[in-house]
DNA sequence: CGACTGCTTGACTCGGTTCAATATCCGTGG
DNA sequence: CCACGGATATTGAACCGAGTCAAGCAGTCG
């Protein structure tokens, strides 16, 4: 949605790095953290950590699927394309979220992934869930943990951001970004507009002229380049 | 949505049977049908199969929640309430689903479910989950195999059913209502005007117009009370 | 057969889109 | 560090799709 949604793709760039993920600040919340520590320093040889900066891609939709991505910080944003226009945000993943779990079962990604900022996820390849099957020890449930959280993120997404007058949904939309900020406070990075407008479902413009109001009441203070103060109070 | 949605909870009509999951048609698609012999026998004793009225209410959202439910047969609405509006309908679950998978983690139910027609249903306790924890043997990954249903259908609602002019999102919904049929043809129950609106997001006099204008280009044509042969091909 | 509920249709209004022109931002290269 | 240029954001005006309000209609069930 942005021009440079197909700079990367993962690999491309050198930043690759182990993945070191004994001392991961997200591990209780990532999917292998009820590996045993035998069976989690096997899998772990597998994994690379890597920086993407903002506006890569991490895979595509359709694409023969061959990882599972951990969000260790950053936001990504999963897109339903769609034959006619230019396709829908459905979700948007903060850290500790996984992405392409569908890979596990399905081999193919459902959606494409875009970082929305500089995102650093850790890379699990398919081969390494295979292997781990025999020593299971509560992945499954792990997994299932992750696709709840994707469930219910959806409907939240459908109830809160497909309903009601434009306002109202970058409103909830708002405080949504806020909370998914890595240091979730009150300053949040501002997306472009063609993103704004592709999950609430409206065009730039409509978009552009509610945060322009929302800037005007005060509810939006800029700090820096597409990065604000969001009062939640200033909503009316 | 209708009048009768809240007429009934599960247990309150006499017509609950033994689940007889043995000779269950839909077993292979279903949530418990990995179990071994022993514990499946186990596990069945403490299912009870019903036959709901549509109308009925299965379960509320933020009930305690104490069973996972199995769709025999029939068709269930999950509704995010909100504080707000009347809520909104964020997914439909045919034979094969599973609802309330969310009990098993969370105990509490995250919509409320109602049974859009008469609908057979399987109710497994939560105890039937904790006791079979120990043998488990690939339970919990089917209930990640459920879960991603639940996402995928999720993600394609959202693309399919919130884009675009409203006519393209009902015929696109009628598509999925045909699919969603029992016996999956071209023969469609058409929901009342208040359901489909409440998935599309439009206001029943909306919908209403967008159905008449379907009748009149012979995309719909009546044979039964609310049932209607769907011809695909005209959807303009 | 009557009453109720849900469906249809019409006229008016308004929020959001569309198309178009202008302003601003921000990353780039000098 | 500044100036430049392409991309992005803003704003305006006309239009139109969907909402709202209100009235009449048709199934459906006692």
């Amino acid at each position: 949605m942005s021009h440079r949604d197909h700079d990367l793709a993962w690999g491309h760039r050198p930043s690759e790095l182990a993945a070191d993920c004994g001392r991961c600040a997200i591990r209780q919340q990532a999917l292998l953290s009820v590996l045993r520590e035998a069976d989690f320093a096997e899998a772990y040889a597998s994994i690379r950590r890597s920086v993407l900066p903002a506006g890569s891609q991490v895979y595509g939709q359709d694409d023969t699927a061959d990882a599972v991505f951990t969000v260790r910080r950053g936001l990504l944003k999963l897109i339903k394309r769609r034959p006619a226009d230019g396709g829908r945000i459905v979700r948007l993943l903060g850290s500790g979220a996984a992405a392409g779990l569908e890979a596990i079962t399905h081999g193919v990604y459902w959606h494409t992934a875009v970082a929305m900022r500089e995102s650093e996820l850790c890379r699990v390849p398919l081969a390494t869930f295979d292997r781990l099957e025999a020593s299971r020890d509560g992945l499954a449930e792990r997994i299932v943990l992750q696709w709840e959280k994707h469930a219910f993120a959806a409907d939240r997404w459908l109830a809160e951001l497909c309903t009601g007058p434009v306002a109202e949904r970058i409103g909830r939309l708002l405080t949504m970004l806020a909370e998914l900020e890595d240091d979730a406070g009150e300053t949040i990075h501002l997306p472009p507009m063609a993103d704004l407008a592709s999950i609430v479902g409206v065009t730039r413009e409509t978009a552009s002229r509610v945060i322009a109001e929302l800037k005007r009441a005060g509810a939006l203070t800029r700090v820096a380049p597409h990065t604000y103060v969001f009062d939640r109070g200033r909503l009316t």
